[in-house]
DNA sequence: GCTTAGCACTCTCGCGAGGAGAGTGCTAAC
DNA sequence: GTTAGCACTCTCCTCGCGAGAGTGCTAAGC
């Protein structure tokens, strides 16, 4: 019945039955490629290293700890598993992640519950920004992680008004409107006082002459006009040209990203000290970081994942970040996700994350 | 130079020299309260429980530590100290802050660094937002604890002008301006498409029907004016009152509270504890007991502080607030200030407190 | 009557020993 | 190729012990 939300990772779901995986330490076999799997899930679970014993209970093959160990020995070979200590069980490695996301994981659908939660929180409701606040909030209270969702830049944005408010002295409030309800505003500082009608007249002036425009062509046109036809301008055109100059600077930053339940991430025992924890939420609050990290993900198809140091932020070297694009008539509008430990379940994060962004879109696209 | 910049706290500030103050468990006398001095002051610089020998030592009185003993014992029996364990030193209870800060505090001027930088920071830019943003970082940044900036309601702002913008279908966007440049927006759901003429003509008839009025009167005026004159009014008038109506309410919620440096906090060992600091965190992002704290500071009149539980949220009970109101021509604007961990350095925090208010006011004020 | 030295006592903290438990690698037998 | 057995290793918990800091109380001193 709602078929349409189980993500299609077909191609890279299935654990394969009999062919080999080329790894960086040569070939693994199906046997092997089993246990990592199985080791990899009690991980997830428990959070523990497992041990030979643990594993062959929950392979469910029948074999002794002494041949699991064996396979283990290999699979620490091959750097996919190492132990924290001499006689300790085994733990994923980056890689044993990469290839089990890669190549094991089995992705279920989503609990009904889950499905539901997420679909009415998301439910159309004519506001964007809050929209894409709740998508926030639900990512972070269904994965019980942090979820993000970042606007982009809305380069294809189209002009619609531009209104001047008069306050006092010569400051002029600049409001710019954009897209669908989207407002960005400014004050101005002028040279000269401008009376409210003419104020008026500049913003008919440049409403008329921009509305429906994309937003990147108003800009080129108005250094272009500005440059070329300075002289010959009335005056009072000239200088509202500037100030609609100016108020597109500020809508030209807008591009940001809404972070919600950081604290989640206070709970897992593997980021639980004090300098991870603050190194990492002034990465939340800077944001700069998440931004960037986010951008690279924007050209990708389907669910993105980085595992640990593959982020390339030394501060994020023991967490996860699974993201994906929504998008609208095939035109990516931004990028959602979850950040959460390095260890976390990502055969329920996953779809999370997919059916998120689906809705989100689905939701976004309801207003006309 | 900046005389005028120091905090007059001279009714509390004084350590009175021969007068007993009564505190809840009788009187107590001089020499005491030079010890609790010594004792909070020590015990504020290294945080350790403060032993007879070590305030011996510190309150240059050439007494034996068995003679402090005893004076310990007295202070412990006001309530003013306490021992974490039977045979250690004491330290400050919450009663014990309290006498300490109302009567015994000799206030300091502040280092003429931190003043250069809270100069600088706040110099006038003509952005009310970016001041009172900047306000909270440096409160932060100075005192390395979390910096809260209070923007309260403006109940006395002005109604300065109200634009329609219509979107796509029967979509209209509401922009209200007040004050100094506030933009309130909302989208709004009409029953009737609207064109863009009259949005214009709506908007026209309200800005001259109430600009300049104070936004409460502009308030109470719609909904009389709705009841009353509901059936004589033109059709679209009343639509475009109803309009103004529905982004006025969200204008009503802006009241609202700046934090930064939160981070601040995880470096003190006494609040270090993942609960503590998750339940401080999630009352961050929420704000609203904050705001309610805060609210109850805007009537006082000077700095005020709250000391452990006396704010009386349970997550409070190892912070202490410091804040104090910024005003313009009397008239307070909103509450500012710090808060950290009990043992704070309340000598050097009042002052960077107080400080920090006047100067964003100041700068607040120069916009005319 | 305040001050002080002395003393027994208490509590924390750090250290090392010791034992339980979990898990390993290796070897040899199946 | 698989398995049982075995010696070994490493963590973790507990316990005991001693050092150190600080206390309260008592009795003597000014």
């Amino acid at each position: 019945m709602c078929g349409h939300l189980f993500i299609d990772v077909s191609e890279q779901t299935r654990a394969n039955d009999s062919r080999r995986i080329p790894t960086k330490a040569g070939e693994i076999n199906e046997r092997a490629l089993h246990f990592l799997k199985a080791l990899i899930e009690r991980h997830i679970r428990d959070g523990q290293p497992v041990g030979s014993r643990t594993l062959a209970k929950d392979a469910g093959l029948d074999l002794s700890p002494a041949t699991v160990r064996n396979v283990m020995a290999d699979l620490e070979d091959m750097g996919l598993v190492s132990s924290p200590h001499t006689s300790s069980g085994r733990v994923p490695t980056v890689s044993g992640y990469r290839l089990f996301v890669d190549s094991l994981l089995t992705v279920s659908p989503m609990e009904q519950d889950d499905v539901n939660v997420l679909r009415s929180g998301l439910e159309f409701n004519g506001d964007p920004k809050a929209l894409i606040e709740t998508a926030s909030r639900l990512l972070s209270g269904v994965t019980h992680m942090a979820g993000l969702v970042m606007v982009p830049r809305h380069e294809r944005d189209v002009f619609r008004q531009i209104e001047f408010v008069s306050l006092s002295g010569t400051r002029v409030l600049a409001i710019l409107v954009t897209g669908e309800g989207e407002v960005h505003n400014r004050v101005i500082y002028t040279d000269k006082a401008c009376s409210p009608a003419q104020l008026q007249q500049a913003s008919n002036f440049l409403t008329e002459m921009f509305t429906g425009q994309d937003i990147n062509t108003v800009r080129r046109r108005l250094v272009d006009d500005l440059k070329r036809t300075h002289r010959h301008m009335d005056q009072l055109m000239a200088r509202a040209m500037e100030m609609a100059q100016r108020v597109m600077e500020t809508a030209e930053h807008r591009d940001d990203v809404l972070i919600a339940g950081q604290t989640n991430l206070m709970e897992f025992e593997e980021l639980a000290t004090m300098e991870r924890l603050k190194s990492l939420f002034d990465a939340f609050t800077e944001k700069r970081q998440i931004l960037d990290l986010l951008d690279r993900c924007i050209e990708a198809d389907g669910v993105q994942i980085f595992i640990g140091y593959e982020s390339g932020y030394e501060l994020l070297d023991d967490c996860s970040l699974v993201t994906t694009t929504y998008r609208v008539e095939n035109e990516v509008l931004g990028v959602l996700g979850v950040i959460g430990p390095t260890r976390m379940d990502y055969q329920r994060v996953i779809p999370v994350v997919d059916v998120t962004a689906k809705l989100l879109a689905a939701a976004l696209r309801q207003q006309p």
